[in-house]
DNA sequence: TTGATATGTCCATATTATTGGAAATATAGA
DNA sequence: TCTATATTTCCAATAATATGGACATATCAA
């Protein structure tokens, strides 16, 4: 993962509403939530949504599909994973550290069911 | 890990001047590196590095010691795993999603020599 | 006590982020 | 087509953050 890759993940998990949605959007993972429900469950106007949205998917901390008239959003656990990884080898790793090789940072976050087709 | 402490860690790791002095220290653990050394290696005045290091102080990702005239600055490796953890636990558990449990991010960073006891 | 060194604090400026009202765009159904 | 619904974009006000010059504080050595 590239360092700014990292520092965009860094900086849209840094704001709570971000934060919320992104962990809301976990919680409901595989299927995702639509815009408009987050903002309801969040309570706040659809359009600060919307922009904090939009951070967080230039981020590529989730992804979106329009389905109809909503548009779904997912969060995306390969990205967090990513920034997981960066975490443990850029960050982590000191002269005098020992860290778990990079393969093992994997078994993380791994599916147990497999992903809807359709994003 | 609180998820305000988990913010401000997000929000520090969020800059680049911030992100590289964090490497820096973690790259020199277990000596760390005094201020005015850290402001030279990374070409910026002693002044706007103090304010970047209070920063990541005050998210206690860095942990400070007055040597002499030199303030000697360190990575906090734990505070770094504490944010590692707060992804996988927080952010990376979705029902769909098995993750390794809690205890198992603990071998991530375990130092292979003793720290040195003033600090 | 004086001078040199190391770092932090104060402050003003510049830049960036957050917020939400209003308008625009996209879709669906009658 | 017209209307309702879902979401985004535009825009302006406000708030937060970053930057670095000037000054303050802390330490040491002579």
């Amino acid at each position: 993962m590239k360092t700014e890759q990292a520092m965009a993940s860094f900086a849209a998990l840094s704001q709570p509403t971000r934060l919320a949605a992104f962990k809301l959007l976990v919680r409901h993972e595989p299927e995702g939530l639509p815009a408009g429900e987050i903002a309801t469950l969040l309570d706040i106007p659809h359009n600060t949504l919307s922009a904090h949205l939009s951070v967080l998917a230039r981020a590529e901390l989730v992804l979106s599909q329009r389905q109809s008239r909503s548009i779904i959003y997912r969060a995306n656990l390969d990205a967090i994973q990513a920034v997981i990884q960066f975490l443990v080898n850029d960050c982590c790793v000191a002269d005098s550290v020992t860290c778990t090789p990079l393969e093992s940072t994997r078994s993380f976050c791994q599916p147990q069911q497999k992903k809807p087709e359709n994003l």
